[in-house]
Order: structure tokens, then sequence, then C-alpha cells
DNA sequence: GTTCTAGAAC
DNA sequence: GTTCTAGAAC
């Protein structure tokens, strides 16, 4: 009985490494079952799914039949999940016993939004559990209450939380990449706020109570780095040589992939988690570009990226086994001496890498074209049809456009058959130089201008895939490293006269290619003056539409978002709704405050629309506009010291021409009515000018944090970080919260309080 | 950015 | 029936 139940991913348990039961925790609803199926399909490790609404038969299973069928599976050395809803202690007691010295005990916690849960449970038609209907929600709500989540005394190895569908992706990538030998590291992960407030506060809208709560921190979650992956991949980098290292050590043809096969069965490979991009050479192909030339500059750019990033791989991939390009790579990365467990090159179709050719490579980039559609033949057109709709989608929320020598990064959704089949979970868009006259922008074989752009495009390239490797190996909320620490992480062990990082490292890093993961930019550039003829594109019309000629237009501003700009250029005709102007900088009450007190610092410098247009020459204004507002804030609190200030810019605004937001921390305000709006000041997407101001001054360029993710998060309170189902009970509760505010806030003058209540002054 | 509104959620 | 969200239009 019990095996018809169980789904074997793999003939028989060859097990050399321990067994794993990972115990899948959360409400119907909260995508255990997908879970455990996504990593069924995609792992080379033996799994069993022991579910208990299919384990009876037809009827309902019980918990002793799940027990029971776990222990056969594990005595054949397959890893077990155990698909049930496991939310409280005592459930989980008896499947917990399943672990010993032989078998590893996990937890993974699907703890995402109730709301998110019934309605998925809702809309379910054919689940198993056969919960469907409105009795789903009262049914979740319930057991919801009943949560207690598992800590590591209980005697669990390793616990991952997921609060996200991103942390649910990352948890996803984690145990798809599990092969044979590897193991986890232990403890905690994903814990994002180990608070048990947080909890209460979701238990309290379920309960439609609210009152504040003060509960100290819980002890027993021990707080990790949670770079799993980057650790995971930095040991089995250093276990093993890696599949494709060859014996002269240097770059080395990959053909069709078949030894990699070989290795992953016999489990001598557990590379396959050390982030790897594959890309296409850019520009070679349909774009003319002089192969030579273009070789060099793959060259130059890989070098400088390996020997900057740790545990990544880049592989060059072309169709054909005798493409030009790729040999005369390979023998020039033979000379360079460059790592070949860090690049090399690869035959084969570039949508088929894993499935095909045995590599796997979480992300891949597409020669796009500017329009970023789908079609036009070659690899675009195969990358689009493979990735499904999908990708056309994910794209067409982030832009609309491509300039050369410009990157986009794209993730892409887990129904996408290039993530469930090939494992890529981002696509990166590039665009390079044109030498085809028959092609539009065609640069006339000045190949001055063409290798400056195919470097940028490279550049952007590699900047996107370390943007990604950094977002997938660090998930700690408010962790505002971004890519240039991760690239400044500097490699000793890795020869080559090559420059390291220099202490004052700026000029090689700082202006470099746009890498947009999650900004929803449309149509960026315009720097150092391209010759593009676009005088009937789209480009064109926007500028026509946003008044302006030339360098630095970052966006499309509808005309709605042009009224600042307006004020900036001609403040004299806005006298009335300004309350300071000067050369620099104008100041003005925001037209629909979303607290008390709101207003605007307003840079005056034409083409400076956004945060992704200030760079290092911009220092001195950000250090006036900061200045200026903090003048307004002391000003306010001299009238009400209980007022508490935030001074910052959003990531992505909506109005065009630079402004900084000078808004009271009570939140206390009829405009303030949507999420977008709360969270566009409570999420990392509002970046603190002091912040901005230090990362413009360390590495030239300030974070700029994703647009979709963050407004859409859920209703957190700014002060206790209790959860809120809805904008008018968020509202209610932060009109009463009195918690004193996270301590991520306290640090670093983030918040400006009356001097009385700082209580730091001499 | 706001306003309007359909329809989802309660 | 009422409340709330989210997408389109501006």
């Amino acid at each position: 009985m019990a095996e018809m139940d169980c789904e074997p991913t793999s003939k028989e348990g060859e097990g050399q490494g321990k067994p794993i039961v990972v115990l899948l925790m959360g409400a119907p609803g909260s995508g255990k079952s997908t879970f455990c199926e996504h990593v069924i399909r995609s792992s080379t490790r033996p799994w069993v799914r022991v579910c208990q609404d299919t384990i009876g038969n037809g009827k309902a299973g019980t918990k002793s039949q799940c027990l029971k069928s776990a222990t056969s599976a594990l005595e054949d050395g397959k890893s077990v999940f155990i698909d049930r809803c496991n939310l409280d202690r005592e459930q989980r007691a008896e499947f917990v016993k399943l672990g010993s010295p032989q078998v590893e005990m996990h937890a993974v916690v699907l703890d995402l939004p109730a709301q998110l849960c019934i309605s998925r449970s809702v809309k379910r038609t054919g689940h198993e559990g056969n919960l469907q209907g409105g009795k789903a929600a009262a049914v979740v709500n319930r057991m919801l209450q009943k949560k207690e989540l598992p800590k590591l005394s209980e005697g669990f190895h390793r616990i991952t939380f997921c609060q996200n569908d991103s942390d649910v992706q990352t948890a996803l990538n984690t145990y798809s990449a599990l092969s044979h030998l590897d193991t986890l590291p232990p403890g905690c992960f994903g814990q994002k706020n180990p608070d048990a407030k947080i909890q209460l506060g979701i238990m309290k809208f379920l309960k439609k109570v609210e009152v504040p709560v003060n509960v100290g921190p819980d002890a027993n979650f021990p707080k990790h780095p949670l770079s799993t992956q980057i650790t995971k991949a930095k040991d089995s980098c250093c276990k093993q040589p890696e599949d494709i290292s060859s014996s002269s050590g240097n770059a080395k043809e990959i053909k069709g992939g078949e030894d990699i096969v070989v290795h992953s069965v016999d489990g001598t490979v557990s590379s396959k988690d050390i982030p790897t991009l594959a890309f296409p050479s850019i520009s070679t192909a349909d774009f003319q570009f002089n192969h030579e030339k273009a070789a060099d500059i793959i060259l130059e750019k890989v070098e400088e990226f390996v020997n900057k990033v740790e545990n990544a791989r880049l592989v060059l991939v072309d169709l054909s086994h005798g493409s030009k390009i790729l040999s005369l790579v390979r023998a020039k990365a033979a000379q360079r001496n460059i790592d070949s467990n860090k690049f090399f090159t690869f035959v084969g179709d570039i949508t088929r890498l894993y499935s095909k050719g045995g590599l796997r490579c979480n992300a891949i980039a597409n020669a796009a074209n500017w329009r970023l559609k789908p079609g036009g033949g070659g690899a675009n057109a195969a990358i689009f049809s493979a990735a499904g709709p999908e990708l056309e989608v994910e794209t067409k929320k982030r832009a609309g456009s491509l300039i050369p020598g410009k990157a986009l990064v794209v993730p892409l959704p887990s129904t996408s058959p290039l993530f469930s089949r090939e494992g890529v979970t981002h696509v990166i868009h590039v665009l390079g130089p044109n030498m085809n006259r028959q092609r539009p922008n065609c640069l006339n074989n000045d190949y001055v201008k063409g290798s400056k752009v195919l470097r940028e495009a490279y550049t952007s390239l590699f900047e996107g895939f370390a943007s990604i490797m950094n977002t997938q190996g660090n998930l700690l909320e408010g962790s505002s490293e971004n890519l240039r620490s991760e690239l400044s992480v500097s490699q000793d062990h890795f020869k080559g006269n090559h420059i390291k990082n220099v202490p004052n490292h700026d000029q090689k890093i700082k202006r470099v290619g746009v890498y947009e993961s999650e900004t929803s930019k449309k149509c960026k550039g315009f720097q150092d003056e391209h010759e593009f003829d676009c005088t009937e594109s789209k480009e064109g019309k926007d500028k026509l539409n946003n008044e302006k000629i030339g360098r630095n237009m970052t966006k499309t501003w509808g005309s709605w978002a042009q009224s600042l700009y307006h004020i900036a250029m001609h403040p004299e005709k806005h006298k009335d709704n300004l309350i300071e102007i000067s050369d620099d900088v104008v100041v003005l009450n925001d037209l629909y405050p979303k607290a008390q007190r709101h207003l605007l610092v307003l840079a005056r410098s034409e083409g400076l629309d956004c945060l992704a247009d200030v760079g290092g020459e911009h220092l001195q204004l950000l250090r006036t506009m900061h200045a200026v507002g903090l003048k307004w804030a002391e000003k306010f609190l001299c009238e009400d010291e209980l007022l508490v200030f935030r001074i910052g810019y959003h990531s992505a605004p909506s109005m065009r021409q630079l402004h900084l937001h000078v808004i009271s921390q009570d939140f206390n305000s009829k405009h303030l009515k949507n999420k977008k709006h709360w969270n566009s000041f409570n999420s990392a997407f509002f970046r603190d000018s002091v912040d901005v101001i230090e990362e413009i001054t360390n590495h030239g360029r300030a974070t700029i944090k994703g647009e979709d993710s963050q407004l859409s998060m859920e209703l957190r309170c700014h002060r206790c970080r209790s959860a809120h189902p809805n904008m008018p009970r968020l509202k209610s509760h932060i009109s009463n919260c009195q918690a004193s505010f996270p301590p991520s806030l306290l640090q670093n003058d983030r918040l400006v309080l009356a001097p009385s209540k700082s209580g730091s002054e001499p």
C-alpha cells in the first residue's frame, strides 16, 4: 500500500550521502506539494514524497502510514519529503524521530501570508486534500492560529523559513541543487525577523484584535549568515576540482556535455550549485562584429569578473562545434591562464543546457534586440520560445527597450519551462554593438566606439549576473550590500598579474553598465552620446516628450510626472507653492502629504531625474539637499518635539526630477491610502539620504531597491513590525503603536528626532 | 502621482 | 451588502 503513495525519482537509492528527511510545514495553500514536485523534478538525488492526503489510497491517510512509508524509503537510501501541514510541535514530534546519525532532519517552513494560502486553497480544484471552496479560509485560519514555528531544539539539523515567494524560490533552488553527496549547513535560515512579535501580529489580525504587544526576541533562533548557496558552492568548489577542469588547467571545450552527465550520475559533481552564467558571444553573429576583436574583449571582461568574484562560473556557449569565436576564445583563454573552473566554453543549445548537456546554469544571457521582443530568429527567438510567455511578460514589466551596451536582468517565474526544466532562474538580455549595415544603428566599422560598447555590454551582463548571485546568496532583509561589495571581494589565491582591488578602486567600477535587476525602467541610457538613430524610434518620441535631448535619460515620464521638473526649472512661476528657493534646490510641501509633515527638497539640475541618475559628481548636491531637508525637519521638531523624521529618496520615483522626501513618521494622513504608498516609505524602496550619500561616496552609485518586490510587500508596522491585512487596519494600528523603532532605523542617524529624544547628545 | 471603478474579499 | 484592492486612464 505504501508503495503507491511514494513518488521515487530514481531507480535505486545508490545513496552514498546521508538521506535527508525534509519536513514541510505550512497551511493548506502554502505550496508544500508544489515545492516537493519542483525539487523532485529537478533533483538528481532520489526523493520520495510522503503525503498524508494521498497515502490512504482514496481515504484520508494516517500519520502512522506516513511514518511507515518514510521509514521504508529511508531504508532504501532515499531522501523523504513529509508533505503535511505539521503546524504544531506535537504533530511534528514523531516525524522528527526519523532523524538519526544516519538521517538528517530538516524543516522547510512555508510561512506565507494567510491571505495567499487562503486564496490558493479556494482556487485549487484538484487538490488531493479536497479542501475547496469557502471552507478553506476557516480551515487555514484555524490552523494558523495553532501554528508553532519549529525550533532547532526539537531535533532539526536545519530549518529554512520562507516568508515570501522569493524565499520559496531560494529554498527550491537549494534543495533542487542538492545531489547525493551534498550536505547543507546546519542552523536556521531565512527567519527575517526572529521576533515573536510578528507571528503574534499575524495571529492578531486573524483573530481580529489589535493590541500592542511586547514580546522579546526569541532566543531559539540563532542567526546565520544567509548565504546558503554561496557557502555551499564554496564547499563544493574547494572539495573537488570540478567536472570540467582539464589537466592543462585551461579553458576547455565541453562537447555535448556527455562527460558532465556521467560525472553527475556517479555523484562526483556537486558543482551545479555554483552560480553559473551561460552566454553567447555578443554581436559576432548577426551584428558582424570582428571575431578577433570580440574574443579579446570577451577574455578581458571574463578575466576581470573571474578575478573579482569567487564561486561563480561563466560559460561561453555556441551551437556549433565549428564555431570560430569559440575556438578563438578557447585559445586566448589558454594563453591567459584563465581558471577553467570559472570559465569555459560549451557547445550546445543555450535553451537546453541542462536537459541536453547536463550543464546547470542559473542564468543565461540572451543577445536581445533593442525592442526586447521575441522573434527575429536565432537565439533570441529560441530563448523567448523556450521560456514561454512568462519571459515576455516579465521583460515587459521591466523595460520597453534596451540600448547597445546595456543588460537587463529578468527573473523567470517558476512556471516557465526554462526554469522548471533547465533550472534557469534568470535571463539577462544584453544588446551589443551592431556592425551590420542591414541592421539598425550600424556603427559603420567604427571599432573604437564598437569596442567600447561591446565592453559595456559584457560589463553590464556580468554585473547583472553578479547582482543575481548577490540577491540569491543573501536574503537578509535590509541587507544593503550591493554588487560592489560582491565585486570587491578580493581573491588572493588566484594567480595572475591582474589588477586586484586597488584601495581606490572606484574608477574601475564606477561608471558601469546598468544591471536593472529589479528596477522597472523603460529606455535606459543615452550616456556618452551614442550615435543612435532614433528619430522615429520610441526613444525619439520620448525625448521630445521629456523636453530633453542627449545624455542621461533614464525613464519615460508621463505628462503627469512632469510637475516637479517644471517647478525645478522655473521656480519663479510657482512661488506660491514653494517654501524655499536657492540656486541648487527648491523646497515645497508635498501636494499629497503622507504624514503630518511631508515636504520635498527638489534638485534644480537638469537631467537629474532619479537616484539612478546620481553619481559621484552629484555628491555636493546630495549633501546640500540633505542639509536643507535636515534644517526643515529640525524646524518642525522645534514646533513639535514628538515628531520623528526620515529623510530619503524613493528607489524609483513616480515623479521626474530628483527629490528628497522629508517625512514625519506618524503617517497620519488621509492621502496615505494604499500599499504602494506605505511601502514606498517603509520598505527598502525608501533609501535614507545618509545611506545614499555613503554609497555614492564609497561606490559612486546608490543601491536601488526593486520596485515591484518592495512595493507589493505585506503591510508591516514600521515600529513593531507587526503585519496587517489591509490599509485601514494598518492605519488604525499605527495611530496607536508606541513601540520603539527597529534597531536598523535607530542607527546611522536615519531617524531625525528632537534633541531631548535622541538622548545621546553631549 | 491621483482618481475612478470593477470585482474580489469579507 | 460593504469594504478593500488593483488596474486603467489621466
